[in-house]
DNA sequence: ATGAAAGCGCTAACAC
DNA sequence: GTGTTAGCGCTTTCAT
């Protein structure tokens, strides 16, 4: 763990100037140098387990290679670990590296982080939501180029990548309107959502263009527990006319729905038919039979976001990232068909 | 977003040279600088929007604010958000940042990781596991401050900080004894891990501590799946002389130990008291009623590993973390007590 | 109490 | 083809 080589030390052993070895290393030296020389320098610097000084090199150029990442929960949320991973992996592409920090929802903590950032002047920064919400960017981040990640700017100030939820309500819908079903409820999660609002106007569109006239009593409220899910498929059931499919707004209210369905002696889908949302990993083998449901692809989102945070010509825009069907056992007829 | 204020900026609108300016905004000023000079330096920099160059700061001193952590799967493990969670608070405690890379089990990307963390002069890497392990660490890796979170390295050469399984074991194991129970079963998780063989280790001894002769039928095999749990729940109730008590490997295998238990129509802790290990946070509302087990301290190792990391004196050592028994509500006396 | 100056390790323009 | 040179923005020593 002596003192690092630097340059000049290279140089040194393979008897050239210091500049020559700069070329060399940058791989810019076609024509530049002789390659007797070049790999003369290479050994060089493979032999002294010379190491490039990202400090020096960004100080001169004026540009580092590393992108932070801000948000509430990052390393907590089983979400957003796949948004890490998506920005991570871009990133890593173009050379860059990513500064995490999980602010836990203090706004002091990110007010530092976000100046901490600027101070190692970061090529940009993800500003990363655990929950799908509107915000406004903090100004201080605007010195540099930001990117919303499962979050909207609301000021349109930068840009967003957020998940299509309404086009995912509305394939969820689709996909128990294909399979025969004309009566289908749904069970919200919290109204003040944009997932909420999202996958509900995708819902009724499908139904609309379907020609199935809006029925309010299948539509019921939730917070998104389980419990809300145990509760709210009750009250579709004791329906006079209950529906013979659901749209749960999200997979845990859908396990809530599968007990409830379990403890009445129904089946999934041979009675009833429900698709999920969000297709959460840790809830997976809770489901038998396996539950239809929507996928929130973050590491898409990741990916995305991390490359506006490289491109600053990006114009501050709302990117829309799909969110596919994932085609599994719990959507069938409807019984008596 | 124009070119950033550099102390020279702020030195001619503060009219004074950029060395005071140096000194003042780093705090040493007392006693070099007039309080009005300083005042009117502070003003002229809060003016501007400076911002510390942090690459320049490093490439004088020679050490970055900047700490590694690479790991397997780091970004997508709901463990490992903790360890995350908790390095990260200790780093920012101290000034420094965390550079995160996922390796994702890829050695090649791992090699790159570890030499960009190099290039970048971090003050030291954390080399991370996602299942608590053994592992070798790269030689590269050594060139800086290594230590081992949730592994720990065979060859001595980092310290390492793991969880103290042995002891976990054993309090899982004393918390049924003390309930009264004395035939107390136990699942194991895959035998290869440190945790199984570690967990198994702190049962025996409590075992044999309360002068309770060892019976190889009390210990079942399993590979820490939901499935094995029910299957070896079987097993034991299946003995003639069937436990008591069980102390499963894992909250998984627990949980599937609760579902058979369930399914036979016998109750916990009335019929027979349980104790997982993990504390895992997705799993918790499954269990009914709340499941004691033993707590994984991935916050606080994280948080020991990044001292370690900050710390290069350190010694090599394996620093044991404690895992508690969190007391809920699966643990009762024997049945007929 | 303040300023001048050197130099950290690197890139890149320019000279030979 | 290769070397010389001038900074990038900062810390720190030494003058003043």
């Amino acid at each position: 763990m002596a003192q690092r080589p630097t340059m000049h030390d290279v140089a040194a052993a393979a008897g050239v100037s210091q500049a020559v070895v700069s070329l060399v290393l940058s791989g810019s030296s076609a024509g530049r140098a002789s390659e007797t020389t070049a790999q003369r320098v290479r050994d060089a610097a493979a032999e002294l387990g010379y190491r490039t000084n990202l400090q020096a090199k960004s100080l001169k150029t004026g540009v580092t290679e590393i992108i932070g990442l801000v948000g509430d929960e990052v390393a907590t949320s089983p979400f957003s670990g796949m948004m890490i991973k998506g920005a991570q992996d871009r990133a890593w592409q173009d050379q860059h590296t990513l500064m995490t920090v999980d602010t836990g929802g203090d706004d002091g903590l990110e007010r530092a982080a976000i100046d901490t950032m600027l101070s190692h002047r970061v090529r940009g920064i993800i500003y990363t939501a655990m929950y799908h919400r509107e915000l406004t960017v903090p100004a201080a981040a605007l010195d540099t180029r930001v990117v919303c990640l499962n979050a909207r700017d609301v000021d349109g100030r930068a840009p967003s990548v957020i998940p299509d939820e309404v086009t995912g309500g509305y394939e969820a819908t689709r996909a128990l309107l294909d399979a025969g079903h004309t009566r289908i409820g749904m069970i919200n999660i919290h109204t003040s959502l944009p997932a909420a609002t999202g996958r509900l106007e995708g819902y009724e569109r499908a139904l609309s263009e379907a020609g199935i006239s809006r029925d309010p009593e299948l539509i019921r409220p939730g917070d998104g527990t389980h419990r809300s899910g145990v509760r709210a498929i009750g009250d579709l059931l004791d329906l006079p006319s209950p529906p013979t499919a659901v749209f749960c707004g999200n997979d845990r209210t859908a396990l809530g729905a599968y007990q409830a369905l379990s403890a009445r002696g129904l089946e999934v889908p041979g009675d009833i038919s429900i698709v999920g949302f969000d297709d959460q990993d840790v809830l997976r083998d809770f489901f038998q039979p396996a539950l239809t449901t929507v996928q929130l692809p973050f590491t898409e989102m990741g990916d995305r976001a991390a490359a506006l945070a490289l491109d600053a010509a990006a114009p501050a825009e709302v990117h829309l990232v799909h969110c596919p069907v994932i085609h599994r056992r719990s959507v069938g007829p409807p019984k008596g068909r």
